[in-house]
RNA sequence: GGGCGAGUGGCGGAAUGGCAGACGCGCUGGCUUCAGGUGCCAGUGUUCGCAAGGACGUGGGGGUUCAAGUCCCCCCUCGCCCACCA
């Protein structure tokens, strides 16, 4: 069937009878296809992967009693309308092998797959052809489910949630509530609910920021204050607004020149009202419990890389526009400080500005502005900047510096200013000599400093930082570095400076030592249509006022037309209406919240993409429940630690294994452990963390290869011939990497269906590599997997009269022996999620079992049946259809995993290599209770040992037990 | 620039510091066959040799060790992520 090298299933008519030619009880596609269908309608009608709950609507309490528990998840598809190709199932396959063992192992398992079905594509899709987000989404996800349905994944269908499902999304706004309603207590290091706020507020507990008694305060001020302290609030945030196509831009829509993707308008920063997400409030948290986690460290470092936490100290320059406060990892170089910059968005910019800089600065403000972040930030510019024309002071030593701004400064970061230390940062060095400005030395930097730049060593008035190549950034005795109150000169330590300087300026009340984090809060309002909507309305005053949980869920509105509103494409005035303002019956209501029925406006934003994933691992727990987004005893049930909790302190609780791409290494697995620290906080959840281990899965790649034009062409159609690749007669090239559809390399599992049947796809993607590895598919390698089925199935089954021919014979020793190797190995390597070499395992004992089929005649049960076993996590289909034959009547996936005999494991005698010098020039054969010395013994007695030897005496003989022998000479 | 990975036959890949290349693809030969295909058997790192056997071999260079693909140092290449982070 298959053709000679990477290919879809296409028919060679030269070929084409061969199939017909072979024994018609053959394992073939067709026969694999049969049994998997038949399997698979079985299993669903018989429910045979429902996951029983503890309690709750699910609830089965017998059936879970006395089974130890194991969640295993995956992360959940955006349903594209695309659908599948080879690259999306690895990790599923990988997750269904793992929980089918585990099944077999004892465990009850829950595995599920939902939709992740908000978000953009759809959106787009409704916008160009008029149909509703609703029906393409719904059409996407059937034939998303049908592709995976033949895979014959051991999911529980009935949790099978999508986040598009208003039964789902209710609880996503119910969640958004729980956010807006609690405030973050600093003391306590957690969330509470903000009517504890509010008491501690009115009894004294906690001051008002400016310290006004609570009861002097208006309603409005008290709103105000509660208000700004609320895990989700209102702020302005800078976003790309397109006027010309109506809507907001993600940074990968914008084009370097600032203009839109498509459509190529002009696009503006705008300041715009949107919802924010304090997850800055967590950022301690989130990096401390990191290391309770089990996931592979890359990802932890890319998440404490992301939170960014820096110690440093905040420092506050006196000018005429007030203070100006820096952040600065350095404080200890203050000295040195001899000029400030600020960001070009700096609000103090315009005070501090002077009447003559005014037209200068603004010219560099407004290009600052156009500009891209990622291209203000791009590697290798040359260092810009104006000077405002004011002057601040220098805390420490009393000059005044003058105050430029720059867009190297990010007001993103820190505080949108810092003070710049020429001598001891590259940065500032640079900027300094762009603009003449002077670079004082604080620091003595070691000789070898000096020589590795090719100058002569300079100390106390001889240092001239005018011929330095580059800034002095290390441990260097201060130099130049004293006031009055306070002297650094002499000590030659950072970290010493550092204590010195942060206790002066508390001392002086010019600073203090504080922390600071890269991680900014989370922008968490879209102007979109197929979203969540909030559950919030404004009142006349424009105030934000959190539904009742009566209301929920808030639908979407209908909408006959998705189009953003588009405005005159220079237009960067008129605020973007978002799709939901049109729905103005909807936007405009009538509502009794407690004190009448009153006029409301609804918030016409939508919740990001990322709302469903935040928490849909829940609710697969306890899909249909109506009361609670998961009943309380299901979540510590399905979510505490793995073995039941008893000696493992600090156990965070959580998914047992998430499976994903590594991709969402920060963001989803951020915002996600995010909210759950705050359900966790409210005490809706038990545990502390969302997902306790974490395992990337590889991406499975391609060839593409294209024409000598650089058009791409059919992958699966080009010929390989000596090393080189031709197309229709014409040499290609070849390249590697995804696979697209652009690239024509696309292969989809339904192709696989077709020509090998389900079990041989699954085994090929879990043989391929170790899991986490990325690997090129290969159409072509797909049959030996194939000829490995066939071989298992021609050794239980005649291939001519179908005659099942295991029998109850005797099993020689060593197949025997390697029966309980394999087992033992096999259990060991799928626990380690080791698909690849347990393949390889079982390849062998088969190779084994065929020889001895092809001896003897026939199959020995004692092998057959835990061989069928074993492969049925990997293959669940043929391993359920050959049980059945083997006469059992119900399903395998709950029957025990074989377990191996000890005392078969050890054999009578022990082969020994014996090295000489570390090379290999014998092999002894031991018994297996020989002791070193009389390993030893027969090592130097053995015929090609003494030949090699030549009559030397080894000068040491290294025994390693079981293992080798080395003789040093 | 910083960080994290990874470099092993023609290809995908195995290998608790202890016999490098398990297993699969491909390829070669044999048997089966009118033939192709299938199936079965044998072989397949490079190199010298008729053979027995020897030498070399895990990106390059050094080191630790009785023993290194594996541990340490330097370098090269590729991939991914972050990137003027104060």
């Amino acid at each position: 069937m298959s053709s000679g090298h990477s290919s879809g299933p296409r028919p060679d008519p030269s070929r084409s009878d061969a199939a017909d030619d072979s024994p018609r009880h053959r394992y073939t596609a067709d026969l694999a296809r049969e049994i998997e269908a038949r399997w698979q309608d079985r299993w669903d009608a018989d429910g045979t992967f429902e996951a029983p709950n503890p309690a709750g609507p699910l609830a089965e309490p017998e059936k879970v009693a006395g089974r130890p528990k194991l969640f295993v998840l995956d992360m959940f598809p955006y349903p594209s309308g695309a659908g599948l190709h080879v690259g999306h199932p690895l990790g599923y396959i990988g997750t269904d092998v793992y929980g089918r063992f585990q099944r077999m192992m004892g465990r009850n398992v829950l595995h599920a797959l939902g939709y992740d079905s908000f978000g953009l594509p759809a959106e787009q899709h409704a916008i160009t052809t008029g149909v509703h987000p609703r029906v393409n989404t719904e059409s996407n996800v059937a034939n998303m489910r049908r592709q995976l349905r033949r895979l014959g994944l051991a999911h529980d269908s009935r949790r099978s949630v999508s986040t598009t499902d208003e039964d789902f999304y209710r609880w996503t706004q119910w969640i958004f509530l729980q956010v807006f309603e609690s405030w973050y207590d600093e003391n306590q290091r957690r969330a509470r609910p903000i009517g504890e706020l509010v008491t501690a507020l009115e009894n004294g507990a906690m001051a008002t920021p400016d310290g006004r008694a609570w009861s002097s305060l208006s309603v409005t001020e008290r709103e105000a204050i509660v208000d700004s302290r609320r895990l989700a609030y209102l702020s302005e945030a800078p976003v790309n607004w397109c006027p010309g196509l109506g809507t907001i831009l993600a940074n990968e829509e914008v084009t370097a020149d600032g203009r839109s993707d498509i459509g190529n308008y002009p696009v503006f920063k705008k300041n715009m009202r949107q919802w924010m997400m304090r997850i800055t409030a967590y950022a301690d948290r989130l990096l401390e419990d990191l290391d309770r986690l089990d996931w592979p460290e890359p990802i932890k470092l890319m998440q404490r890389n992301w939170i960014g936490r820096s110690e440093g100290a905040r420092v506050d320059f006196a000018s005429s526009a007030g203070a100006i406060t820096v952040f600065t990892t350095r404080p200890d170089t203050l000295f040195g400080a001899t000029f400030m910059v600020l960001a070009p968005e700096h609000p103090l910019v315009p005070s501090l500005t002077t009447a003559e800089r005014r037209s200068a600065v603004d010219e560099y403000r407004a290009k600052a502005a156009a500009i891209k972040d990622l291209d203000r930030q791009a590697e290798g510019r040359e260092k810009t900047g104006v000077f405002t024309g004011s002057f601040a002071t220098n805390p420490v030593n009393g000059h005044p510096v003058p105050v430029w701004i720059a867009d190297y400064v990010l007001m993103g970061y820190g505080t949108g200013a810092i003070m710049a230390v020429p001598c001891g940062d590259q940065r500032d060095f640079e900027f300094a000599r762009t603009f003449g400005l002077d670079i004082p030395a604080i620091q003595q930097p070691p000789a070898d400093w000096f020589a590795d730049r090719g100058l002569e060593p300079q100390i106390d008035s001889a240092i001239d930082t005018s011929v330095w190549p580059d800034a002095f950034v290390g441990d260097g005795v201060y130099v130049n570095s004293s006031n009055e109150s306070l002297s650094l000169d002499g000590i030659d330590s950072v970290a010493d400076g550092k204590r010195a300087m942060n206790e002066w300026l508390v001392t002086h009340g010019h600073g203090e030592a504080t922390v600071n984090y890269k991680l900014r809060d989370w922008l968490f309002s879209r102007q979109r249509y197929w979203g969540e909507p909030f559950p919030v309305v404004y009142d006349e005053n424009g105030r934000a006022i959190a539904l009742p949980d009566s209301m929920l869920p808030v639908l979407l509105p209908e909408l006959d037309d998705f189009k953003p509103q588009a405005l005159d494409p220079d237009d960067d005035v008129t605020d973007p209406i978002p799709p939901l303002a049109r729905a103005a019956d909807w936007v405009n209501v009538t509502l009794d919240l407690g004190d009448g029925p009153r006029r409301y406006r609804r918030e016409i934003n939508v919740m990001p993409q990322w709302a469903g994933s935040c928490w849909y691992e829940l609710r697969y727990l306890d899909p249909t429940n109506r009361e609670h987004f998961v009943d309380p005893d299901v979540e510590r049930y399905w979510m505490g630690p793995a073995d039941g909790g008893d000696g493992r302190t600090g156990h965070t609780g959580g998914v047992d294994l998430y499976v994903g791409g590594v991709e969402h290494a920060v963001l989803h697995l951020l915002y996600a452990r995010f909210w759950h620290k705050i359900l966790f906080d409210l005490g809706h959840v038990s545990s502390s963390e969302p997902f306790h281990r974490l395992f990337n899965q590889g991406y499975i790649q391609a060839f593409a290869y294209r024409d000598p034009r650089g058009q791409p062409v059919p992958a699966a159609e080009v010929e390989e011939r000596d090393g080189a690749y031709f197309f229709d007669g014409e040499q290609v090239a070849r390249e590697y990497g995804k696979m697209g559809k652009s690239l024509k390399n696309i292969v989809t599992p339904d192709e696989m269906y077709d020509e090998f049947g389900a079990d041989t796809f699954r085994l090929y993607e879990m043989s391929m590599g170790p899991l986490e590895a990325s690997r090129p598919w290969n159409t072509r390698d797909v049959v030996g997997m194939q000829r490995f089925l066939q071989r298992v199935w021609r050794n239980l089954v005649d291939e001519d009269s179908g005659a099942f021919r295991v029998a109850d014979t005797d099993t020689p020793d060593e197949l025997k022996r390697l029966l309980h190797r394999t087992i033992d190995g096999v259990r060991a390597d799928m626990a380690g999620l080791r698909f690849n070499t347990a393949i390889a395992k079982l390849i062998e004992l088969n190779n084994a079992l065929t020889q001895e089929v092809t001896r003897s005649g026939s199959c020995s049960r004692e092998v057959a049946e835990p061989l069928v076993q074993m492969l049925s996590p990997l293959c669940p289909h043929l391993a359920e259809e050959l049980w059945g034959r083997l006469g059992h009547t119900g399903t395998i996936t709950y029957v025990p995993f074989p377990e191996a005999d000890p005392s078969l494991l050890v054999d009578d005698t022990i082969e020994y290599p014996v090295q000489i010098n570390g090379k290999v020039r014998a092999r002894i054969t031991v018994p297996n209770d020989a002791d070193v010395e009389a390993v030893q013994g027969i090592a130097l007695a053995d015929d090609k040992v003494i030949a090699a030897l030549a009559g030397a005496t080894p000068k040491k003989v290294i025994v390693v037990p079981g293992r080798m022998v080395n003789l040093v000479v």
